[in-house]
DNA sequence: GGGGCCCTCCCCCACGTGGGGGAGGCGCCG
DNA sequence: CGGCGCCTCCCCCACGTGGGGGAGGGCCCC
């Protein structure tokens, strides 16, 4: 049976021509395309693609949240291709420590490109250098790591989290979601259970020491 | 032809066991020793090494001085790599800030530190200091760090603070000080006063930002 | 000596926080 | 179809938190 890939760029001239070039192989299919970060999540819950070719600077949801949102709710998640324009981009880094599996340059031949797709789904790591995987795990101590593993949080709860990094109280988390008070207690009352922290300071710390959130 | 690299310390014991390290590989040769960084930039131009090992703390010219001066002035400068006794020394984030393109524990084991000559002079750096270069942006997050000097906690607070980090209430930074809940919580109070921050959980969110507190 | 800063502790009070329990709507999956 | 997990919202209640103000003792330095 052959590699499904599901296509992910605000570009439709670059799907376009993913999709040429994917389809041109026998072994490989596209199962479906997003233009957003935010459609990732349904359609890789409904496809269960074997690969993601995810763009990085995208509206709604970017592909590291993306990413992170993925990795961190589908139980067997597809392999994760962050597709870049520029090798060096800032933002591809931090989408390799997200959990991204390698990465694309968009101007690569198509040959490269269908190689890359192959490589990741047969579940080698691409370009992912051993200083990096180093650098990625240095990034927080092992046991925050596990523990924000463990908890599984599910994607609002992430969300909620992320907003609690950045000190806002409940009321402010309601009103930037659009939510009830009383709703974003309930998250956040999950996300002090499921990380065993007492109260949203030990939360955020958390956060900071799994890697869950980066300074800066 | 052997990679050739110029050792840059002021300690002449360190010197001599780089050399022995390094040396012992066939690929790799010392082309010469510095013992400070005034006399770095000369020594770069003359041997045209490869890599530069360079300590941070040195007489006359640091290691951070030293690098830019070499980044600065040469055509195609070595790769240098920051040679440190630990690994969270405030000057290395500097030293990396200025360009350097890794860094060397000297506790680390032989192995490690002739890998991590190895690499830079691969060029692996491409990957490699970006990624550290966001990791050294970040403790210098300039604002937060700003904002935590400008500060000027007290020895009292900044202690407070540090156990805030920790996910202690008042009451348990209280036992862990042999203090009053009550005096804790003037220290907290005045802590969030010159942080700007509303609440401890912000608090330690600006001692995370800032690299008061690290992950890990 | 006196001023200034730090550390220590106390009062009162408003309020956000977190725990407990309950409930309806929804999409996914067996 | 029926469960099940997720998201949404509501109730009550205990309590830690943070703001306001005040106060005494110790230390250094002008």
């Amino acid at each position: 049976m052959p590699t499904t890939v599901l296509l992910v760029d605000d570009e439709p001239l670059v799907r376009a021509g993913l999709r040429a070039i994917l389809e041109a192989q026998p072994d490989i299919e596209v199962a479906g395309e997003a233009s957003d970060g935010a459609a990732v999540l349904p359609m890789v819950r409904q496809l269960r693609p074997d690969v993601v070719a995810m763009d990085v600077r995208m509206p709604l949801l970017d592909g590291i949240e993306a990413t992170r949102a993925v990795l961190r709710t589908v139980a067997e998640p597809p392999k994760i291709l962050v597709v870049t324009t520029f090798e060096n981009d800032e933002y591809v880094y931090d989408a390799l420590q997200a959990g991204a599996d390698g990465f694309l340059l968009k101007r690569a031949a198509p040959a490269e490109i269908v190689q890359a797709v192959r490589m990741v789904a047969a579940g080698e790591s691409l370009l992912f250098p051993a200083s990096l995987r180093k650098l990625a795990a240095s990034r927080g101590n092992a046991r925050a790591r596990e523990v924000m593993e463990r908890a599984a949080l599910t994607a609002r709860e992430a969300e909620v989290l992320r907003l609690m990094a950045r000190g806002m109280s409940n009321p402010e988390i309601a009103r930037t979601l659009i939510l009830g008070t009383e709703t974003v207690k309930t998250h956040v009352s999950a996300v002090l259970a499921k990380l065993g922290a007492r109260d949203r300071t030990q939360a955020v710390i958390a956060a900071y020491e799994s890697g869950f959130v980066v300074p800066g």
